[in-house]
DNA sequence: TTTATTTACTTGCAAATTGCAAGTATTGTT
DNA sequence: AACAATACTTGCAATTTGCAAGTAAATAAA
């Protein structure tokens, strides 16, 4: 298979399955978008809400409400800023922590399982290779432009 | 950033945004799922419901839908088995066939631009290491099972 | 051959997700 | 002080999803 899409293609319904079977922590069912938002969410440094969407690309009506979603499960914090009254600052709570943090966990485990089946060779050139296809997905104008 | 799941994260939020903007054919709208479910029927020979269903890893009544909203727009035909009369085998119409090019172009196109950021080395080397990534992951317990 | 079981789908909800339009506060700008 | 811009939030309405339950045909068992 020399062509690019037929790769894309599975590779992206691969990591779909992926991110779909990872996130059931503790009588939590977290979804692969709400799993990202808690990602990212602790990546960030008390981030608003502007700044996780544009992140992740997704729409901010769409994002306000998951984010009334986590809130009520409790694993998100909003705290309003005291420098600007209309921002809502984010943070998780002990609780989303610690999801976010299984859910790095198992994510990281079904990743070590599958690069099991490579050499050490093998491993390092597709974790170089993913990081430079990042890197280039990053400078494309056609896509992908946020998640910087 | 030598975390994978990092990378992975990253990776499936701009394959996500690869995908979406890849699919506004002719007046046509094609969803995500849409495209992959024509893909896969063009790639396979007049396969079943089933045989696409369980190469997507798709809930089969969710498919059955999603093939109805297709067969509406006369991008595909259901043609009942001779063999099996239970079965249906699917097919693209010349519309879909169309359809299912352009999207295949303009993918490729995406990706052509995706890979210009990176010199010809680096190019043959991501494309092998998503190869070799391809296969670990068919190789993979715990993931990714079908699209053999 | 009749009866039971399995297979290949299709429909009935009911819940979740999505995005555009429109609204509410704030904050910044003439 | 008046107006525009920003950071969200709500009102729909369409789409998507999956489990349960149903239909019809094929296969296995009695």
């Amino acid at each position: 298979m020399e062509n690019k899409r037929e790769i894309f293609h599975v590779l992206t319904r691969r990591f779909g399955l992926l991110n779909k079977n990872c996130c059931s922590v503790g009588g939590f069912d977290i979804s692969t978008v709400q799993s990202h938002i808690l990602y990212e969410i602790d990546k960030q440094n008390t981030p608003s809400m502007q700044q996780i969407a544009e992140t992740l690309a997704m729409d901010i009506t769409t994002f306000s409400r998951q984010i009334q979603t986590l809130v009520k499960m409790e694993l998100v914090k909003k705290t309003p800023s005291s420098q600007d009254k209309r921002v809502s600052l984010l943070s998780l709570t002990t609780q989303g922590k610690f999801v976010a943090t299984s859910i790095d966990h198992s994510m990281n485990a079904y990743l070590d399982e599958v690069f099991s089946h490579l050499n050490e060779f093998e491993r390092e050139t597709v974790i170089r290779s993913l990081q430079l296809l990042n890197e280039a997905m990053s400078k494309s104008s056609v896509c992908c432009t946020p998640l910087y």
